[in-house]
DNA sequence: TGATAATGTGACAAGGTAGTCATATAGGAG
DNA sequence: CTCCTATATGACTACCTTGTCACATTATCA
């Protein structure tokens, strides 16, 4: 409950909101954390200089309200497809995981480019912001794989640890890169994801029986 | 052969020469190549302004210099490996690469921060340097598995594209993660990757034959 | 209506950066 | 030794950015 805007920011209305967020997510978009101006944003939003240190502290305080602005989204995003799940095997979780996020990043293509600067940031605020989100999102895959384990559908000698990276990995990383091509086309991410998943299941060499 | 570097800089002594490219070494390990600013690396290096711009044109022409110097730095490192390669698997040769990686990043952590940073490069510039050489990993890894497929050593279900695709992120991306950790085990970082590679070979599932 | 609090506003100070340029110095050729 | 060229140097210009602050405007309530 630090500063993360002042309550003034909230008590403008929704219209002027909506227009300095916009132009604060257009310039993390465009430029990483330390690039960013708060001079452009004001141009952009078409609210005087004194205004914006009304609302927000500085530009920290700026970033940490369009951080947590995404996070609600996507949270809305994802929430609905987590509810109904029962007792699906990993891959299939990360399978629905995978496409909500596709999807989510072609909603909102400006997220994507924020986000890809967020690896910019100094380790300290990395950590703060997104280290932690990290942290949860391993330990429930890590969780989920051993019981899989247990339930005999995963082999006993994968590294839980090591797969779970990988995937995060490739959930927070190829899936943006997906989408810096001028081509941006849903149903190949779609399969291509499924042929990724397919390639963890079974591996790609050929002839053996797994033990 | 525009201005990367004005051979006047290749003309001064070569203790000299050092301490400038250590000192562009160190300011772009620690601040992204927009964040980056000469006058730290004038005073690191302990020379005047002046001379700076005698050396090279601008910031731009610093960066394409140090790039090319990590560049050479690695083809060194990593060149002697490749060479006697008969016909091992494609996952062998993932595996001697990634293993060679991870030392280099051992060695030089300085260039691990840099390299971090590239991604945050606007995308012209991205492309100019890197993108290149990413693109032909690429198609060397697509020739490779697809050799190894006519030879009957990978599935034919398996997207080479993808596959590829999967690899380069994670030599790319994965590699440079374990680095930011604060303790560097090197042996584990290897034996990370031997898993990694038997997740490839044989998938996570248990119990099915493959086709 | 009048007073008090909240918010809006933009000029401004303080600080920092890139690249230039006039001048000083050193090096080399004849 | 002298002239000419290459290099060294740091003060300086032009520019940009952040955060502040005194003052203007608007809302609230008695």
């Amino acid at each position: 409950m630090d500063t993360i805007p002042k309550k003034t920011f909230f008590n403008l209305d929704s219209e002027k909101q909506q227009r300095i967020t916009d132009a604060a997510l257009n310039e993390f978009a465009l430029r990483s954390y330390e690039e960013a101006n708060i001079s452009n944003i004001i141009k952009d939003a078409k609210i005087p200089r004194g205004s914006f240190y009304q609302y927000f502290e500085n530009k920290l305080d700026l970033y940490k309200y369009v951080f947590d602005y995404i996070k609600e989204k996507k949270m809305n995003f994802l929430g609905n497809d987590l509810k109904n799940i029962d007792d699906l095997p990993f891959l299939e979780i990360f399978r629905l995981l995978y496409h909500q996020g596709v999807k989510f990043s072609y909603t909102y293509p400006l997220f994507v480019q924020i986000g890809k600067h967020m690896f910019n940031l100094k380790k300290d605020m990395y950590d703060e912001l997104v280290g932690n989100g990290l942290k949860l999102a391993k330990e429930y895959y890590v969780g989920y794989l051993e019981a899989d384990k247990l339930k005999g559908r995963i082999r006993e000698d994968v590294d839980s640890s090591i797969f779970a990276d990988i995937v995060i990995e490739l959930t927070t990383n190829i899936a943006l890169e997906g989408f810096l091509e001028s081509d941006i086309d849903l149903d190949k991410m779609v399969s291509k994801a499924d042929s990724l998943i397919n390639i963890f299941k079974k591996g790609i060499e050929k002839g053996d029986l797994n033990v």
